[in-house]
DNA sequence: AGTGAAACACGACTAGA
DNA sequence: TCTAGTCGTGTTTCACT
């Protein structure tokens, strides 16, 4: 046959699968509620159990599951602070990073850290039991860091809304 | 002493139930993935399965555990853009911000959101498909609102770390 | 806490598009 | 050839003693 360097696949680099509306919908109801039995789905979906399973197996394998996880209350486990970080840092680069990202990675306190355009560089969001703790954590993560130039913290008041949750149109 | 009014339970609203170290172990297995079999937990905490079981039905009803749900891949669902926004509002009163509060909850793009001390008042994170599908968000959110007073963009560029564990030291 | 029964998930197989 | 459906087995979970 005809190709014999490369296949035509386009888009990204770990094999596109192409989800169909039955993916999209089994995702739709396990990232509500991964609890729900198989057989459940299927009548939902309109498939029979094992498809189901087939597909989620699918779905985990591709990565598009990316986990499965309980979600817990924070402020009922004594952490009931949540921090919003702005860092600022004086070198983007890298190899001038990665010490900061390595921290950032290893403290279970921060549980999300993007690097952003703007002013700031990263935004963290951490959680913490007491303010104390927060500056030793903030110690920690910047403390002897000279490419840090600066943080800026925002408390977090209350919370409105927190998930992870992707719509699914 | 002398404080005769209210009893000395302390921390919260809904009844603490106090969490000994067993549910915590339990907690902990299940925030990383919530598909490992109850026996597997019971052997892993040194518990009985039935004991094991009953712990987390009532972490469950407890609301201590808040969710189980399947964590996807935003980019590998048509998503690829995750934005934070600052927004300023004129007015902080409950009455002034109820509109914008009840369509952010309704907004399923707005992943997370916080009331924050600060400059800004709020802080969300929304995911778009597109940026124009992000400007469509926005004149959702803040459009007809003529209590926000303006909201700052950050695009991210990358993300480090996305999850809500909590530590459980 | 341990035992039982029911439900569930998972694998091999068959059939159809 | 790939994907869905049916059946059979092992495991897990839930209710009961």
């Amino acid at each position: 046959m005809s190709r014999n360097f490369r296949s035509p696949m386009p888009p990204d680099s770990t094999t596109t699968p192409v989800l169909d509306a039955f993916d999209r919908a089994i995702l739709a109801i396990l990232q509500r509620d991964n609890t729900v039995a198989q057989r459940e789905i299927a009548r939902a979906v309109h498939l029979s159990a094992p498809a189901v399973q087939r597909r989620i197996r699918r779905l985990r394998d591709s990565g598009v599951i990316r986990a499965e996880v309980a979600v817990l209350d924070a402020s009922r486990l004594g952490r009931p602070l949540t921090l919003m970080v702005e860092v600022h840092v004086h070198d983007e680069h890298p190899l001038r990073t990665a010490g900061l990202r390595e921290r950032i990675l290893a403290e279970p306190a921060v549980q999300q850290c993007h690097a952003i355009t703007g002013e700031a560089d990263y935004l963290l969001v951490v959680t913490a039991a007491t303010m104390a703790e927060y500056q030793d954590i903030t110690a920690r993560l910047f403390g002897g860091d000279d490419n840090v130039r600066r943080f800026r913290t925002s408390v977090a008041l209350e919370c409105l809304k927190a998930g992870l949750g992707v719509p699914l149109a």
